[in-house]
DNA sequence: ATATTCCAAAGTGTATACACTTTTTGAGAT
DNA sequence: ATCTCAAAAAGTGTATACACTTTGGAATAT
């Protein structure tokens, strides 16, 4: 059920390189350089190759034959691809949520919602974004499906090139209240008003990012 | 938007090694030597690698350090997991394709449908699985959505491994069956119709799932 | 000055070499 | 005969070497 692990230090490598992509310490479009990168974290060549395949896998970078590998500037019919997907996949999330509630897991999903305010008043810039994105992540752990768990993760890292960049402080702010009100509706185990919520949120994220370049 | 192609080579073993775990000439367990299949592929281990860490991230082999590769067998609770995700995400599919339905998709999809019928009947066992897959597939490139299309691939290919194992003749009669009812659902815009045939649907595949060992 | 061609430098793609880990084998002890 | 342990064999993990492609720039022609 969990990740493969192909001998940790290609992991790390990928963990490192999904932070900076992530975090926009490398800008859409950059170039990596093989030998730079080996050099930096002090591995071979080798070692960055299988990093960048992975990494190519989930959409981060993109890989060009002789040519190298690029960090992915993900179209905007690309974003608005990936958070149609998101909508339909957590709609019904939601509802199958709703059906299995528990008092625990509503504790723990406002234990969640508590971090986000916290980190979101301290202006942490790309701790607010990992623990808004991961919301959504623990409800799909919440309910034991691993499986929509990691899709999610995917789903979620692969814009965030984009929610990253264009989230401003007030947008993170009113993601936060929203997953306060999708918590209640849970809790209320009311399922219409909770998908609803829950399909505003996601389009509410996607209006605000900003796409001119 | 296409799948990176890193070195056709590579994705040409990708490739092969994917038809032979999916239509089961690979045994589930059974493992994968980096040598031998170097040796029947005339390359060397460093593009077999390289493949092993694209299957894994498929999910259709597991890698253990130090151990080597070996067919993914996974388990009914992940099968169930991946079908609870189907579930989830075609569910809204559905209700996406009809509020934007036309005649020129209705045509294609009962066109796939035939093909499916023709693969039954000659009892082309790798040709219906792949086909019948296909169906859901082509939904999502009807609707214009290829991250969602290449997110069904995957799903689709990861419980390859269990539904080509144990899925009968019959069952797959049933399944083209059940697509042509989709379809007709689809036609006639009738969403609630279409929703529930596409959720019985899928979880009469699930359910027709042998998992004795 | 601009455009073109060619060569050197840099970089990627694949194979091979070597270190280290796991597995197998077999000799000796019980 | 069975168990134990050591050493060899096999296999994986990483680095390096080498071939081939792309890129950038200098020299030449226009």
């Amino acid at each position: 059920m969990e990740n493969t692990i192909n001998s940790s230090a290609t992991h790390f490598i990928v963990n490192s390189l999904t932070k900076s992509i992530v975090e926009h310490q490398l800008e859409p479009g950059a170039k990596l350089s093989e030998q730079k990168l080996a050099d930096q974290f002090g591995v071979s060549r080798t070692l960055i190759r299988q990093a960048f395949f992975q990494l190519s896998q989930n959409r981060l970078i993109r890989m060009e034959p002789a040519r190298g590998a690029f960090v992915a500037a993900p179209s905007v019919n690309e974003a608005k691809q990936v958070f149609a997907v998101r909508r339909m996949l957590e709609a019904e999330m939601t509802r199958a949520f709703i059906k299995e509630v528990t008092p625990t897991k509503i504790k723990a999903l406002k234990r969640h919602v508590a971090m986000e305010k916290s980190a979101v008043a301290q202006d942490d810039v790309p701790g607010r974004t990992e623990l808004l994105g991961d919301f959504h992540v623990r409800m799909a752990e919440l309910m034991g499906n691993n499986v929509l768990a990691q899709m999610l993760v995917d789903l979620i890292s692969r814009c965030s090139l984009i929610t990253l960049m264009y989230q401003s402080a007030s947008a993170a702010e009113h993601s936060n209240a929203e997953h306060e009100a999708i918590v209640n509706a849970l809790a209320a185990k009311d399922e219409t008003l909770a998908v609803q919520l829950m399909d505003e949120h996601l389009q509410h994220v996607f209006d605000n990012l900003s796409f001119a370049r």
